[in-house]
DNA sequence: TTTTTAAATGCCACAGAGTTGCATTTATTT
DNA sequence: AAATAAATGCAACTCTGTGGCATTTAAAAA
């Protein structure tokens, strides 16, 4: 994909089109796991300061470019895509052998026995196995 | 429950009766919500050493006693009870007003559709929602 | 194109969760 | 009661993530 689209991007977004913002999302939109804040940093050369790139997700992330993933490993994930939403949950996969996060398809209704009184807004799954390279 | 009760449990795990765990185990069967690393201080009246606390909660952990339960509020919590092993998964139930934890019944096997090469071994699922004291 | 302005970056210091080494204390065994 | 092995407390440290502030850079206005 040319540096046009991701440009494009960030323009359609409402985003400033800064060099470390084109060559993260260049990058986010290149793999295909999600990525933790020192797999950016080893992908972008750690060139890019700590706090520029935690700024950089958190505005991606607002602006629906990409989801934070928890995938109780203790470190935040981040994936290409946008974020889900209510009714449009996916789950995360986390291989138990590379360690690596993918994005799944969309997350079927669940069958859900919560007590009397609770009532269940959204559904966050985790889905914990091997993957397809492992 | 007599103190004598926590005293069994600690023995039949082979975990030394100590005065923090069995203050610490009596706080855990007292309390129907997860708990924090902050909750259980202010239960013990900070009088616990911090890498005391995170230890016996390890050791409780790994004896079965207590599960962590990692809800994305960047807080591990603990809850009492075992650790969901495989094929006996519980969802946690998080609250979105009060924060509280609550641990759920059986997850009912989820239709999972995954990629091809893909396997799942466990599923680890978080509600949100709104809970019955709120 | 040049000037203006508003936002992004880098640097630094900091906050909070959790861990580790080591000397001391305590529970259990002999 | 003495010996032993594990638990505790203390201090220092690691790691993730955040916030203030001066400087730079992208976009808008002139």
């Amino acid at each position: 994909m040319k540096e046009e689209s991701y440009k494009q991007l960030l323009e359609q977004k409402g985003l400033k089109k800064t060099k470390v913002r084109i060559t993260l999302l260049q990058h986010f939109m290149s793999i295909e796991h999600a990525q933790s804040y020192n797999d950016l940093q080893a992908a972008l050369v750690n060139e890019v300061d700590k706090s520029t790139l935690y700024r950089s997700l958190a505005s991606f992330e607002q602006a629906g470019i990409i989801h934070s993933i928890n995938d109780h490993s203790g470190l935040t994930k981040y994936a290409f895509g946008q974020p889900p939403s209510q009714g449009n949950e996916h789950a995360h996969f986390v291989c138990e052998h590379c360690e690596m996060v993918y994005c799944m398809g969309k997350l079927a209704p669940l069958q859900l026995n919560v007590p009397k009184g609770f009532k269940t807004n959204k559904v966050q799954a985790i889905l914990k196995g091997v993957c397809s390279d492992c």
